[in-house]
DNA sequence: CCGGTTTGTTTTAAGCTTCAAATATTCAGG
DNA sequence: CCTGAATATTTGAAGCTTAAAACAAACCGG
């Protein structure tokens, strides 16, 4: 696990500077969403963390890449890998070398581009990562068990929606690489 | 960043075993939900994560940490830190190491208990992290600027429910400390 | 075809994180 | 008071993670 401002349970809502009971600040709500959002993928992720561990004495990490290969099966390069799972190059280079020494996985050279390796899961691989993700999809329908179908839908839909807010506010941050002076460019 | 099954963008949502198009399953739309509200936390936490450093030179962790002590102006001990941070009590050790030799933070023995110790703000941090807050709070608020006030309720209140069924289920997963023979409990 | 840019990967250093074991101290009964 | 259980913290090993630097190979425009 790891994380944040989240909070194990929410205490009263309070000023940064002086621990006071915060007056209508300008953004508290968007805050606090924010806490409660990472509190909760910060339990259902902590807790699906302690049971791979647990029940098959696999990492997460690990759990997340054999997951991406098993919808690919023919094979992705590191790159492939590393856009998809959202973490860095050199983040997978480990992980892939560790899981082709445990011998989940292949790894061979791209026959049309000697830049690059094909990973792919071996039938070890496979079959484990089946099992794990037969328990995985029950932990997870547990977790959200209280809430009914259309709670769902609405999470989903509201979701999908901070996603785009997100995904823009992100976007219009970036294309300035941090010069301040110069004259050619928006 | 880390992070989990979430996707740079959904694909169409594939079996995990044959990669292809995934019929009706039992739990498809908890599955969905879940990678969904890992990429939106995913997303964000990077972001900030990538802005503090860049803004301001440090790392997530340690915000939160100082977050935390920021409202808590009489201090904190190491483990009520690691409980609200919900992380390891070795993990604050560290983190309170660190941020002791930076300066931000004094730390003394406690007066009735010797196992225990107060950490607190120094002044330099207690303004370093107000500084950072101002702008963190503005992240904030544009991550979210394409949600309207009734859409943020309703994210709350679902993910409030979402945060209590997680809490009931994990809550239920603990109590039967690993043994499986025995006859004197539930 | 050449030279500059982009892309795929690895490496390194630093830091974060957990679990489990080890210490030290306090607490609760008897 | 003594002993065993609980609490507060630290330490160590292993693994995850990133950013940045370094390469190698591919691509592209002239």
């Amino acid at each position: 696990m790891s994380r944040n401002l989240a909070q194990a349970d929410e205490p009263p809502v309070l000023d940064y500077e002086t621990g006071a009971a915060m007056a209508p600040a300008e953004h508290a709500a968007e805050l606090r969403l924010w806490l409660r959002l990472l509190t909760c993928s910060t339990m259902i992720e902590g807790e699906i963390r302690r049971r791979l561990r647990e029940r098959f004495d696999v990492t997460l990490p690990r759990f997340d890449l054999m997951a991406q290969l098993a919808r690919a099966p023919q094979g992705l390069t590191l790159s492939e890998l590393s856009q998809r799972m959202m973490v860095s190059n050199g983040n997978v280079t480990g992980l892939v070398e560790r899981l082709v020494e445990s011998g989940h996985l292949s790894r061979r050279k791209s026959a049309h581009d000697r830049r690059s390796h094909l990973v792919a899961l071996t039938p070890q691989g496979r079959e484990a990562f089946r099992a794990m993700a037969v328990e995985h999809e029950a932990w997870i329908a547990d977790f959200f068990g209280d809430l009914d179908a259309s709670e769902i839908d609405g999470l989903m839909a509201l979701l999908g929606k901070a996603k785009a807010s997100t995904r823009r506010a992100v976007s219009a941050g970036i294309a300035r690489p941090e010069e301040e002076d110069r004259e050619d460019n928006p």
